[in-house]
DNA sequence: CTCTCCCT
């Protein structure tokens, strides 16, 4: 358009703004859209919404349709212009977005792409690694130059893919030792990644091992052969348990697609998917949407937070489960960020601040509770290194030496004070490069943590949250910290394993946490995943009377004296205490009593004063703050992963893998046909790109 | 005895 980007045309995203008051055109992120939809339900300022890549289902897309929807209805009733939407797929779910907003009109286009022949696996694979290492020296001795790109499911995988490539190498034939093995995947530096882009020296061709970053993040050029394992490494969350769970699962057709089509982007490709026809009919169309397997405090807050109070009845494309929905209420409900008045839900002043901030709200209500106890800038600082992926580094033929040098850094507090460490002593080398270096910590995600806490920083002078510092009072940071994290507390058992307070189920010190080896009677952790084990991630430890306090949701005062039910510890019972006056201070004594007798007590905090304020907030509650239904003890299987320590040596060279590994004929996709259409009534469009897999 | 990918 030849103008100077942020006049007619620019762009907003989370830490810049190019736009002025002559943009037309503006580029942005659905999450900042969604943050402007607090301010402006009905998205006055837009004629026009393009959503792009919708098929992909990301929480803030299926957010986003639902809210668009909703200002669309508004519009409509107000009598203000029509908001026109045109939603972008790249696979054949139109039917869905279409119902969605009232039979939009579905238009198709072409997509540019070259032929890619599809070749599925004749037999099952029980070993999809395996399979995918034969599978590279089949392409790389029998096939025409071309790059081969491999779907893999993580890290530990493709690491030891790799090393199998290499160690296979010398076997081969001197004439055709050409063959260079990269990785790709998120958590690998960033100089690291983009090895991939670089052309090798005559003769000799890349094999890159990646996750589904290659999907459609990072495109890689020069690919003519896909090896599709059809696995992926997905994340689900179970609201009844708490836990979320990482597992390798099988992808869906519209994944499948994705990936065969990283072949033919320059050129024709093969795709060679080491699954048969019969097992990818089974696949799902799709991936179940995001939405539905995440924890929804975060997406109903802000729901609550653009004015749709009913969001019991909000019209969610796919709508998450009940048990869900509710448990992410009353999360919110006890942390005191909503209140409800029939069935319907408002924010409240604590709900009101919680919003200002780009976190989970497990995460803002730390902020905001910072406030009365004076940690502001440790509590920003941890938040914005828990926003950015790992900051270890810790390279797989490096591991003892990264864990070494890690090790300076170990708190015996936990993960999120030893996080803070970092952070400072990052700060004290002037945010060297040098530094992360010999540190083994990885320089992007910590840079990137500095922007957030920035960002964060502004925020908190908005809100009217000093930044104050505790000055290396790292116990008051702890106890700020659990505000946000009462959910999560577990206690060690006498067999040395952990029970979770809420659930009672047993878990584990997450390898990786500073903490592991050791036995902290009591400890809160941020979150838990289920792999090989349930393992709670980045963890600290806590008193154990700070426990108490905390998971009761209900406390009352008579006179002197307090009295809560603590529905997380059943098995300690009602908890009670009184307050007291010493110097001048009121002191929170808690008493654990057995059978009427008080058989211990403790002063909360010295501070009594600045906790009890803090505590008032809590106690006084929420009428609607009802304890947690009990949970049964039940025995949940630990689903023992994919076999991840892969050899080679299985294979005995290479004559006998044809016979073992072959494939059918490729299959031919449908053609596409182009039509007009008018928008709909209230201005939706559904716009289907269609890859056209050709023989 | 070890965590896919996005994003405010």
């Amino acid at each position: 358009m030849n103008t100077e980007l942020g006049t007619v045309v620019g762009y907003s995203v989370r830490f810049e703004d190019m736009t002025s008051s002559q943009t037309k055109i503006k580029y942005l992120t659905d999450g900042t859209l969604l943050r402007e939809a607090i301010s402006d339900p009905l998205l006055h300022k837009y004629k026009v919404i393009i959503l792009d890549e919708a098929h992909e289902r990301t929480v803030q897309t299926d957010l986003l349709l639902g809210v668009i929807k909703k200002a669309q209805r508004l519009r409509n009733q107000q009598h203000i212009p029509v908001l026109k939407v045109i939603i972008m797929s790249a696979t054949i779910d139109c039917d869905h977005f279409s119902q969605y907003f009232n039979k939009a009109p579905v238009y198709y286009i072409r997509g540019r792409q070259h032929d890619i022949q599809m070749m599925y696996s004749k037999e099952k694979q029980s070993d999809y690694m395996n399979a995918a290492l034969i599978t590279v020296f089949q392409i790389y001795q029998n096939q025409d130059e071309g790059d081969i790109l491999v779907f893999s499911t993580g890290e530990e995988e493709i690491e030891s893919m790799i090393r199998s490539v290499n160690e296979t190498i010398p076997l081969l034939p001197l004439e055709s030792q050409k063959l260079k093995a990269l990785p790709l995947y998120a958590a690998l530096p960033l100089s690291h990644q983009q090895r991939v882009f670089k052309t090798l020296e005559n003769g000799f061709r890349k094999v890159i091992f990646a996750t589904n970053i290659a999907e459609t993040s990072i495109t890689i050029p020069n690919i003519k052969y896909v090896v599709d394992s059809g696995k992926v490494k997905s994340r689900s969350y179970n609201s009844v348990t708490g836990f979320e769970t990482l597992k390798v699962q099988s992808i869906s057709k519209a994944q499948a697609a994705q990936r065969a089509g990283r072949a033919g982007r320059e050129m024709s490709g093969i795709c060679y998917r080491l699954y048969t026809k019969e097992e990818y009919n089974e696949f799902r169309d799709h991936a179940i949407p995001e939405i539905q397997r995440c924890n929804l405090a975060n997406v109903l807050l802000h729901i609550i937070a653009i004015g749709i109070n009913d969001v019991l009845n909000f019209d969610f494309m796919d709508k998450p489960s009940e048990d869900n929905i509710n448990s992410a209420l009353k999360q919110l409900v006890h942390f005191g960020a909503i209140e409800a008045k029939q069935e319907l839900y408002y924010l409240t002043d604590v709900g009101t601040l919680m919003v200002i901030f780009p976190v989970e709200p497990k995460f803002s209500k730390m902020i905001v509770t910072s406030k009365s106890m004076g940690c502001t800038e440790e509590i920003i600082t941890i938040l914005s290194l828990l926003s950015v992926d790992n900051i270890y580094y810790i390279p797989s033929n490096q591991k003892d030496m990264a864990n070494e040098v890690h090790k300076k850094f170990i708190s015996s507090e936990g993960d999120l004070i030893k996080l803070l460490k970092v952070y400072r002593n990052f700060k004290t080398a002037k945010e060297n490069k040098k530094w992360c270096k010999e540190n083994f910590i990885h320089i992007n995600n910590l840079k990137l943590a500095t922007d957030i806490k920035k960002q964060l920083s502004d925020l908190c002078l908005k809100a009217s949250i000093p930044l104050v510092s505790s000055n290396n009072n790292t116990e008051v940071i702890r106890k700020c910290l659990s505000t946000g994290l009462v959910f999560n507390t577990a206690y060690l058992q006498k067999d040395g394993t952990y029970k979770t307070r809420l659930t009672k189920q047993e878990v584990y010190i997450h390898p990786s946490s500073c903490l592991f080896g050791t036995k902290p009677e009591n400890i809160i952790f941020n979150e838990l995943v289920q792999t090989s084990k349930c393992y709670m991630s980045i963890d600290f430890r806590i008193g154990e009377l700070f426990v108490l306090l905390l998971v009761s949701t209900r406390c009352h005062r008579f006179g002197s004296r307090w009295s809560g039910f603590s529905p997380a510890l059943q098995c300690v019972g009602p908890v009670s205490g009184r307050f007291a006056r010493s110097g001048g201070c009121l002191e929170v004594i808690v008493e654990i009593k057995q059978q009427r007798r008080v058989v211990r007590q403790d002063i909360v905090d010295i501070n009594g004063d600045i906790l009890f304020r803090e505590f008032e907030g809590l106690f006084a509650g929420n009428p609607l703050a009802q304890p947690f239904e009990d949970i049964e003890d039940f025995a949940h299987p630990f689903d023992s992963r994919n076999s991840v320590n892969f050899t080679f040596d299985r294979i005995h060279g290479f004559n006998d893998f044809h016979d073992r590994y072959t494939f059918d004929e490729p299959t031919v996709a449908d053609d596409t046909q182009q039509f007009d259409h008018p928008l709909d009534q209230f201005g939706s469009l559904v716009v289907v790109e269609v890859a056209a897999i050709k023989r």
